[in-house]
DNA sequence: TCAATAGTGTCTGTTAGACATTATGGA
DNA sequence: TCCATAATGTCTAACAGACACTATTGA
């Protein structure tokens, strides 16, 4: 499942399924082969075919086998999540098109399970994962930043707060660009920082339970 | 692979391998059937056949395809985690035994892999799923309570914080039980508490990012 | 009595979020 | 000029962790 940010919400690439399926579009996949070396090297090759360019991420989402009639008539999926630049491939063409994952397309059950186990393992990644930073181009603005986490979380964060965590830990550092877009006054570009601090200890977050 | 909480310790539930193997142990493993249904039943298969009951929490942790020479000559793993509570299965016979984590006897490559994943995957998961509560009989102590969530973060907490946050959060009841064990006060036994207020909205944490 | 563990109250430094304000461009 | 967005300073309530203390048992 190839993931990009697209306005306010979280994009997910689908591409057309053969003629004579029930579902007219599908998620990009394909059978392993030999040459792919590992199952990770399966999921590179499958989403090339769908895009200019390797994702900037990818992560396996597990294994599905439940709810029959995936595309191949294969008896096991292994679902995988690859975050793509925002405006990597902002014209997909005829066979591929982004839909918002809140208003998808129907889709074969298990590839409804890999794109849901996906969506949530983003969210839960997020916090272990430069994921956010994978969404986006090398040089990005903080609102930029901000908009993917939101995307991701699900909520609005506040930005002055935002702000400061993210200077407190040193996630990213300033170039000398700045992004004028439409009104308003123009944004300071940031790239990732590389980190030197080590990470905190965590603390429990019980009131995460459900 | 089937963990419970050993001394101050993670421990993993390793069956004798078959008589010409390399390694002398290996996770309980099994093949898919028919009458599993889905993956996890296959694993509340595999799982009931070393223990003289079903794990009382099981999540997959991924599919794993990497270096050869697992035990049956599959070309793909399904690796599962599964939570025994402490004491569940104290005496394993002649062909299971309780191994540390830290300290396990040499695995399979593929295997390896398995066990890493699945201990990351369970730290990850100890804030979005009750992995803690599943790890202890229903009747606790409270420093039960946070000796588990001490193993699985690998590092102490603080009492009284840990102790208020999880009376904050409403996730434990008191019983009308106590228990005393060797010297010292006794302790009230609590059971889960079955959540009322709705989970509060994330922040992001940035420190956590490698 | 001592040792060991359970359980709680208080204090303090840190921080998330609210609010307000300044800065800077385009329309 | 007005409006929209960027960026930052200040305040406050909440909270994590430190510390100290009481409580209650077995040795």
């Amino acid at each position: 499942m190839l993931v990009t940010p697209l306005d306010r919400h979280l994009a997910v690439l689908l591409v057309r399924a053969p003629e004579g399926s029930i579902e007219r579009w599908t998620l990009p996949w394909g059978v392993p082969q030999a040459s792919d070396g590992t199952l990770e090297g399966t999921a590179v090759r499958v989403a090339r075919g769908a895009l200019p360019s390797t994702p900037a991420w990818l992560e396996q989402a597990g294994a599905f086998a439940d709810g029959r009639r995936h595309p191949g008539e294969v008896d096991l999926s292994v679902g995988f999540v690859g975050a793509v630049p925002v405006g990597t491939l902002s014209s997909p063409g005829e066979d591929a098109a982004w839909f918002p994952v809140s208003e998808l397309q129907p889709l074969a059950p298990r590839q409804r399970a890999i794109v849901s186990a996906a969506a949530e393992g983003l969210r839960v990644r997020l916090d272990y994962a430069p994921v956010a930073f994978r969404l986006l181009p090398p040089a990005f603005t903080l609102s930029d930043l901000q908009r993917v986490y939101e995307i991701l979380l699900g909520h609005r964060l506040h930005k002055a707060s935002f702000r400061r965590a993210l200077h407190g830990a040193a996630l990213v550092e300033p170039t000398d660009e700045w992004r004028s877009e439409g009104r308003g006054r123009p944004a300071q570009l940031f790239r990732q920082a590389v980190k030197r601090r080590r990470p905190r200890r965590r603390t429990v977050r019980f009131d995460l339970l459900p």
